[in-house]
RNA sequence: AGGCGGGUAGCUCAGUGGGAGAGCAUCGGCCUUACAAGCCGAGGGUCACGGGUUCAAACCCCGUUCCGCCUACCA
């Protein structure tokens, strides 16, 4: 075995291995409990970044933890066809090539993206394996696939009927760069630095103006009124009610409405309903035209007058100095405002009248929100619950038409003849009101998120009836970041209860943001980007998922860096090596048995330690608490298993009593087989490189039984006596450091215990302190004096002296002792503090004040002890 | 503007009512036959600030301040 760990053969070869004999698939029926998690599934253009890798390792942890906890486990894979994403992709393809997806045609374009994704739609794919994401392959999963498309269909044609879909005018985000409409949660605000225009508006029959502040003059062109508040005294007694339109000189009313803040600006607010969600509004209350100045390119329309043709920003600038000539900016003053852009492309919003389709999401938000209400489906950490609902109880329409190609074109057929528009799961032969055959489906393709809000029932085979939806739904948790808790899981909230009756999950597990070193958000543009591959290459994929999950307390962001990966790289190692010492120690063709009469304290003391440590890990496991599981993983395997027991047992391996010797085999054995089982959701290779390479396993270790505390001794007297030893331990290796004693150089000892029993646990076990604390020989007792040149220590009652004939530095011993008393008189004043405080005595539950006087009283005698020696030293002195 | 999260050792962070913790870094001693990616030991904190509740507060409540994020239709 080599000295250290070498990941990168190790990962293929258990992965593959795994693969191939089917050791990730579910049974679509079985007699087990099932567990079942889908996959957010990854855009088909994504490659492998931390937040994947964060997300998946989390998943992976679960879908693990519940196989060996004796789960029929479906971890559902799949990706998605990120409409406007792999459109862009291969758009740019096409501009590289000279050419562009008007030129090409629908159907040709469309055929290309399919082409696109069988050559590198599967790559996330493969960087998942590489991770170790134990998903049930045989079932993934494509949003386009037919049998999804089939889902997607179903419930369009279905909420349409059931009147939640509707088609109407309205302002919607208008992508200029990407040519479709954006949903609102698909924009992005930036604060951004700006200017506010005042314009002049001329009252239209002469005689002075009305000022507007504007931070978009270019819109002016399209204005049909200019609003004040009815309430405003500066415009109560208007005489003239019309106002001329700057430029265009077309006469437009004042009109009088509430939204308009005085205090903003002027208090005169210009309305262009064609441009603004807010003038839209107002326009319609007020029963205003709407002009539509800007087109779909960005560009100003035939409307525009003299700024036909002209690009809406360049039309901006020209504005502005045709309105200083004109002399009617009245002053320009900068301006910080939010502006909206494009989450894909980062291109600058402009809101557009158009014709577009909706979910009316109302009834179906209300349910969904009731079930989180009634602890249906639970969120954690719950904190995220009240965003979940501040969301839910304020939902606006979903608008779920695309201008793009890519996706799944919406069911709707429009009569040629008539008009009439027919909604259906196939497309119809002829108009159902006119029988005309001349029918043309709707242009429009569906929000990617449509499809992955069928998720977790499409996957699973709806609308047809499988047993795979008879097992799994609703599914156990899903897992997941913030950043979509309102594009998918709020939306799989109100599809899963509509269409199945039934939430789609139990829980849902919201974990934190990777952040880099400082804080920052990874992305590209910052040049910030961690790329796990590299990590992966670089520590090895155990590492870095054990770093990970040892990251991820709940309602934190993680800041990752390559020096808190190399640390966890170090405990890989170190569990290579205790493995390396174990085998060292088996014989490969024996399986070594317990003889319980050969149990020394120590076999005692790890077995009850594995039992309790079982317990810790599977519950925070349980409890989404990841990083707590890794941390009691980290110390127990570390400080416990390695720097005490381990250390012990080579007494008894070294030695040459034979069953003495094949018990602490088989101790040894079955401590490091707990601690690999309880390691393998988090290290999946590592574990399985030693597992198979360990006598008495059998099969993988995938397959193997999760430990259960009822599997092991229970013995508290082991857990005290243990307690002891490695106090006495502890303070002889005090001693020697303080005292810059060289391990080669051994020491003798006076042990002077508190009791009968404590004395004859130390006897026992003293050829443990012999070994650990480089100690020749000990006389223990009770009562034993301390001899003139000695250091002393003291733990819990018990007294130990180090002989340092002709080594001790009775200064160094003194300043010792007066820091060891210093701090056990800041101890006992706390402790006495409480003690004398009557409402404490009083009001404290029993207990406590119990404890706190046995402490009390064991920090006096320690004090004691302590003063005698430092007394003691003094009269030496003095000599 | 509103909402959420955070401020704990030099750094990164655990810790939700009863004696302030870990990892890394620092300092001292060790190549002890699993591991120097290691072993043994040590130092280091007004738990952001101010009030309150309580016998008892890092933890609960109120206020202040700084940082981060999310949401939003003040042109």
């Amino acid at each position: 075995m080599a000295k250290s760990y070498e990941s990168k053969s190790v990962e293929q070869k258990w992965y593959k291995y795994w693969e191939d004999n089917g050791l990730f698939k579910a049974e679509a029926t079985s007699d087990k409990d099932p567990y079942c998690i889908v996959i957010p599934p990854p855009n088909v253009t994504g490659t492998l970044h931390m937040g994947h890798a964060l997300n998946n390792t989390l998943q992976d942890i679960l879908c693990r933890f519940k196989r060996m906890k004796g789960f029929n486990v479906l971890w559902q894979p799949g990706t998605d066809h990120a409409g406007i994403a792999t459109q862009n992709v291969v758009e740019k393809d096409l501009a590289a090539k000279g050419t562009d997806r008007y030129a090409v045609g629908r159907e040709k374009f469309i055929e290309l993206v399919w082409e696109w994704r069988k050559k590198y739609g599967g790559l996330i794919i493969n960087q998942l394996r590489r991770l170790g994401c134990s998903c049930d392959w045989s079932r993934e999963r494509f949003t386009m696939d037919e049998g999804l498309s089939k889902a997607v269909r179903e419930v369009f044609v279905r909420l349409y009927e059931e009147g939640h879909i509707y088609r109407g005018d309205y302002i919607i985000n208008w992508c200029p760069r990407c040519h479709t409409a954006l949903a609102d949660i698909e924009v992005e605000h930036k604060e951004k630095e700006s200017h506010l225009y005042y314009i002049r508006y001329p009252f239209k029959n002469g005689g002075g103006h009305l000022t507007v502040a504007t931070t978009r003059p270019e819109t002016l062109l399209g204005d049909t009124a200019v609003a004040v508040n009815p309430e405003d005294d500066r415009y109560a007694a208007l005489s003239d009610p019309h106002v001329l339109l700057p430029i265009l000189n077309k006469p437009i009313p004042v009109i009088f409405d509430k939204y308009v803040d005085m205090e903003f600006g002027t208090g005169a607010l210009k309305i262009t309903p064609a441009h603004d969600p807010n003038d839209f509004e107002i326009g319609n209350t007020h029963n205003l035209e709407r002009i539509k100045v800007i087109d779909e390119n960005g560009m100003m329309n035939d409307l525009a007058g003299p700024y036909r043709g002209m690009e809406r920003f360049e039309c901006r600038e020209r504005i502005i100095e045709d309105l200083k000539m004109g002399d009617l900016l009245e002053k320009i003053e900068p301006y910080q405002n939010a502006i909206g852009h494009c989450y894909r492309c980062k291109t600058m919003i402009e809101p557009l009248l158009s014709k577009q389709w909706f979910v009316k999401t109302g009834p179906l938000a209300k349910e969904a929100s009731k079930a989180v209400r009634e602890g249906k489906t639970k969120i954690f950490p719950s904190n995220w619950e009240g965003v979940y609902f501040e969301w839910m109880d304020n939902i606006k329409d979903w608008c779920i038409s695309r201008q793009i190609w890519w996706g799944h074109r919406i069911p709707a057929w429009y009569c040629q003849e008539c008009g009439a528009v027919q909604v259906a799961k196939e497309a119809p032969m002829s108009c159902n009101s006119c029988q005309s055959n001349d029918l043309v489906q709707e242009t429009d393709v569906l929000d990617t998120w449509f499809s992955s809000a069928l998720w977790p029932f499409s996957t699973l085979g709806w609308p047809d009836s499988t047993p795979e939806l008879k097992t799994f739904y609703p599914t156990a948790v899903l897992v997941t970041g913030f950043d979509i808790l309102f594009f998918w899981v709020a939306r799989m909230m109100m599809m899963g209860i509509h269409f199945m009756g039934d939430i789609p999950f139990k829980d849902v597990y919201i974990h934190a943001l990777v952040r880099d070193a400082e804080g920052k958000k990874m992305s590209k543009s910052k040049g910030n980007v961690i790329d796990p591959l590299e990590i992966m290459d670089q520590f090895g994929t155990d590492a870095f998922r054990f770093t990970l999950a040892a990251l991820a307390a709940q309602g934190r962001d993680i800041k990752l860096s390559e020096e808190t990966i190399l640390g966890y790289r170090h405990f890989v190692n170190k569990i290579w090596n205790a493995a390396r010492f174990a085998l060292m120690n088996l014989d490969e063709n024996e399986d070594p048995k317990h003889d319980e009469r050969a149990y020394t304290l120590a076999d005692r003391w790890i077995l009850t330690r594995l039992g309790q440590v079982s317990e810790e890990v599977a519950r925070a496991i349980e409890a989404y608490q990841f990083n707590e599981a890794a941390a009691h993983c980290y110390q127990f395997i570390w400080h416990e298993l390695c720097d005490w027991y381990l250390e012990m047992a080579k007494q008894e391996l070294y030695g040459e009593n034979g069953v003495s010797k094949e018990t602490a085999r088989a101790v040894v054995q079955e401590a490091l087989i707990v601690a690999l089982k309880l390691l393998h959701p988090f290290m999946p290779f590592i574990t399985e490189e030693i597992w198979q390479r360990l006598p008495g396993t059998d099969g993988s270790i995938m397959t193997a039984r999760f430990p259960d505390p009822s599997d092991f001794l229970r013995d508290e007297d082991a857990l005290k006596e243990m307690n002891l030893l490695m106090g006495v331990i502890a303070a002889i290796r005090n001693i020697r450091g303080e005292m810059n004693i060289p391990p080669s150089k051994n020491v003798n000892l006076i042990i002077d215990a508190k009791s009968e029993l404590d004395e004859e646990i130390l006897e026992r076990n003293l050829a443990y302190i012999q070994t650990l604390a480089k100690v020749d020989g000990a006389s223990i007792g009770s009562g034993l004096p301390k001899p003139a040149k000695s250091a002393t220590a003291i733990f819990e009652e018990t007294s130990v002296h180090v002989l340092l004939e002709g080594l001790i530095d009775f200064e160094e011993e003194k300043k010792r002792i007066r820091k060891a008393i210093s701090k056990i008189e800041k101890d006992m004043e706390a402790s006495n503090k409480k003690l004398s405080n009557r409402g404490f005595l009083e009001k404290a539950p029993a207990g406590i004040v119990a404890d706190v006087r046995t402490k009390f009283e064991g920090f006096s005698t320690k004090l004691s002890k302590l003063k005698q020696n430092l007394s003691f030293l003094e009269t030496i002195d003095d000599c």
